[in-house]
DNA sequence: TTCCAGGGAAAGC
DNA sequence: GCTTTCCATGGA
């Protein structure tokens, strides 16, 4: 059974189509490989990590995805809730953008299926606070480092022989890390590294991780304010950590990338200026305006994805 | 060499 | 309050 069986199979269970080329990971594209035996689909994402999908009797899968392990989860199940399938992606995109930057929605036109995952919102804290001012080799290599030092050794036996991944680390695990053994994995960065172990203990006392379980019943605001008070998260960070480890698909984060298309697709003068707190709150309300406010950041996504890739000419890795 | 990468926070006006 | 500088490293 090969990956597109796969698909027409649970096309049939969920009248929904997911194409796995187009699926993103922290916003990051992936290829799939089909492993053995049969029915398992495995993918390297950020970091020494993996999603694994795994067959276990028929229509019922297993789900290994780094700290998010989900045994005998129905196959219906697991794809509407981590690949968004309740979301028509077709709706979200606000009419009054296809009409007024219709050469943008010609080129963005085919990133519709283009899918954020839902991810576990532990991994994507840790992640996000690894990517402040640096490229994504360094990201991938911190995080990478991060998984082998304090994650689980997996085996898994795949054509090309036994594979050594690791699972995300616990809260635990970085809660109670050394602080100069973990900045070791941090580009030797003291602050980021001592901001990682003190939210870990946040987490683990129960206090943030409350806090990510009540999210979907809070304002966005109150939201960032929670994960804003943490050390080493910022409205940016926080946005991230609302959008793909949350399911708060209105939270529309702003990086460097996000910046750029502002200005050279909407003509937003002010994404010309630095990134401030003021300035990107402004530039965030003046996204919403043109995407709509309700999936500002789904729909951000598929433009970021696209800019990356159309414009920028990135590879996905 | 210089600039730019998925920023945040402290320091300086 | 708002803006500039520092943190830290590797690749183009």
């Amino acid at each position: 059974m090969d990956i597109d069986k796969f698909l027409s199979r649970t096309l049939l269970l969920t009248d929904k189509r997911v194409n796995l080329n187009d699926t993103l990971f922290s916003g990051q594209s992936f290829s799939w490989k089909a492993g053995a035996p049969i029915h398992e689909y495995y993918s390297h994402v950020i970091g020494n990590s993996i999603i694994l999908l795994r067959e276990i009797k028929v229509g019922f899968i297993e789900v290994l995805s780094t700290s998010n392990y989900v045994i005998g989860l129905p196959i219906k199940d697991y794809l509407w809730r981590y690949f968004f399938l309740d979301l028509d992606e077709k709706m979200i995109i606000p009419d009054n953008f296809k009409q007024d930057f219709s050469d943008v929605w010609q080129l963005v036109n085919s990133y519709q299926t283009v899918r954020v995952m839902r991810q576990d919102p532990f991994e994507v804290m840790v992640t996000f606070m690894c990517a402040q001012g640096i490229g994504m080799h360094l990201i991938r290599r911190q995080v990478s480092m991060i998984t082998e030092r304090y994650g689980q050794k997996i085996r898994l036996e795949t054509p090309e022989g036994e594979m050594i991944f690791y699972s995300f680390p616990t809260p635990s695990a970085l809660a109670s890390a050394n602080l100069d053994e973990l900045a070791l994995c941090t580009n030797n960065n003291r602050i980021r590294a001592a901001n990682i172990i003190a939210m870990a203990r946040s987490f683990e006392s129960g206090k943030l991780a409350l806090a990510c379980v009540r999210s979907s019943e809070c304002d966005l605001e109150t939201l960032r304010e929670t994960l804003c008070a943490h050390s080493g998260i910022g409205l940016k960070i926080a946005d991230c950590i609302a959008l793909f480890g949350l399911g708060r698909l209105d939270a529309f984060p702003i990086d460097t990338h996000v910046k750029q298309y502002l200005w050279e697709w909407f003509g937003i003068e002010a994404a010309r200026k630095s990134l401030t707190e003021k300035n990107y709150r402004y530039l965030q309300e003046a996204a919403r305006k043109i995407l709509g406010n309700e999936y500002a950041g789904y729909v951000g996504h598929m433009l970021f994805h696209c800019w990356r890739k159309e414009v920028k000419k990135m590879k996905a890795f």
